[in-house]
DNA sequence: CTCCTTTTGTTGAAAATTCAACAGAAATTT
DNA sequence: AAATTTCTGTTGAATTTTCAACAAAAGGAG
């Protein structure tokens, strides 16, 4: 597990802990990790939801397509994030999402029964976690505000600068890169792609954003 | 405080504390009650997110406006449920969003800085207390999920449809009330009101559903 | 390097949403 | 009980999105 322990200390679910005692801890929660390949579905849909997940190296995205196939996707995650920790501590019997492999690498796996039911008075690294699962928890709150903020909007162009504007006060930068492709923002915002491509054309012509790629500066 | 106990044991944020624990609880919290008139703004946009809100009678509305005047409703609470949690938990600059007097009714108000700040390891209240906060905000960011893939909806027919079973799951039934009036309505699906009632008159037309004012049933 | 697959931008037609405006119904106030 | 305000359903025109199809560009595999 040492080799994790770079990413581990950034992951949110462990602030506060120190090295060793994260080592011990890992042992004692059951930790394991996983190498998925790019497209693998790590977690799918209507599955038990069980364990929390942290991508330790590549990304994953969480994604759910409904019964007419549309795809919808939530969020692209990458090294030290965490993933199904909402449903695993509300221990939800079916997950309402899938979580597929994006860029191929290891994932550590956590039984949430075992940060849920065990020990609650004793051990101060358990109160620990769950402090900072609350953290992390509220924090995913607030990203997903800032989904619902965007993708209210009325039209494609409204969804996509709201969206240009998150990420460019993200990065703290007016030049920043984005982890979609044009089909997946177009799936992140709930628009049609053409309809998305087309848009940014314009919005390029009129000279209010430059585009290379996953690339976006705002220029106004 | 005692008579607010009633609604109180129902909150989520304190399951499994005795009464007598939670009234002494509330005391050392400094948790405060205030009557508010409908319309009434508790919480505003852009102000700083320090105090967890817990309804004790009427009802609220989280409500987002972007600065074309767009209104979008996130939820809409009523007695014993929570509101900002995450915000607060958070310790957020500035609320995205603002909440809003739906119903006339008294507000329960607890600074968060004494459930994330004080007596972190000692006091076993407190402890369960960050327990069912972490609980909740989990319960929360599935509701979240379900609002995404409500509004993920292509058409104002498909986003009322999604909307209308989750309602009627969560009844348990298929004849149901909403909380929402028409506009309410629109504003939470992200679907313009006239194209609403126009697709409610062809539902009902089509024999797919019942509706009287604010009571809906399922009818295939 | 070439072949094959995936991604992207463009098009035009069809479908759906939005917008503004209005009138009747319902609810609230005086 | 009358007057006023709010809510709802309807309309038609303008705008926007969606959909399907295609070709150029980019990327990857052998």
């Amino acid at each position: 597990m040492k080799k994790y322990l770079k990413v581990l200390k950034k992951c949110p679910l462990f602030t506060e802990i120190e090295e060793e005692d994260l080592l011990r801890m890992l042992v004692c929660l059951g930790a394991r990790v996983e190498f998925f390949d790019k497209k693998y579905t790590v977690f799918s849909e209507g599955s038990p939801a069980k364990f929390i997940g942290i991508v330790l190296s590549g990304s994953v995205q969480i994604v759910q397509v409904d019964y007419y196939g549309n795809r919808s996707i939530l969020s692209e995650l990458s090294a030290s994030e965490v993933f199904a920790e909402a449903f695993a501590c509300a221990e939800t019997p079916a997950l309402p999402v899938s979580v597929i492999m994006c860029e191929p690498g290891e994932v550590m796996l956590i039984d949430c029964s075992h940060i849920l039911h065990t020990c609650h008075n004793h051990c101060g690294f358990h109160q620990t976690l769950i402090f900072n699962l609350m953290k992390d928890l509220a924090m995913k709150t607030i990203i997903f505000h800032q989904r619902v903020e965007i993708t209210s909007k009325r039209t494609t162009r409204e969804k996509l600068l709201a969206y240009l504007n998150v990420q460019s006060q993200k990065a703290g930068k007016d030049s920043f890169d984005i982890p979609f492709d044009r089909q997946e923002l177009a799936d992140f915002l709930v628009v049609d792609r053409s309809g998305l491509s087309a848009e940014i054309g314009k919005l390029k012509k009129e000279g209010v954003i430059d585009v290379e790629k996953n690339h976006f500066t705002l220029l106004m």
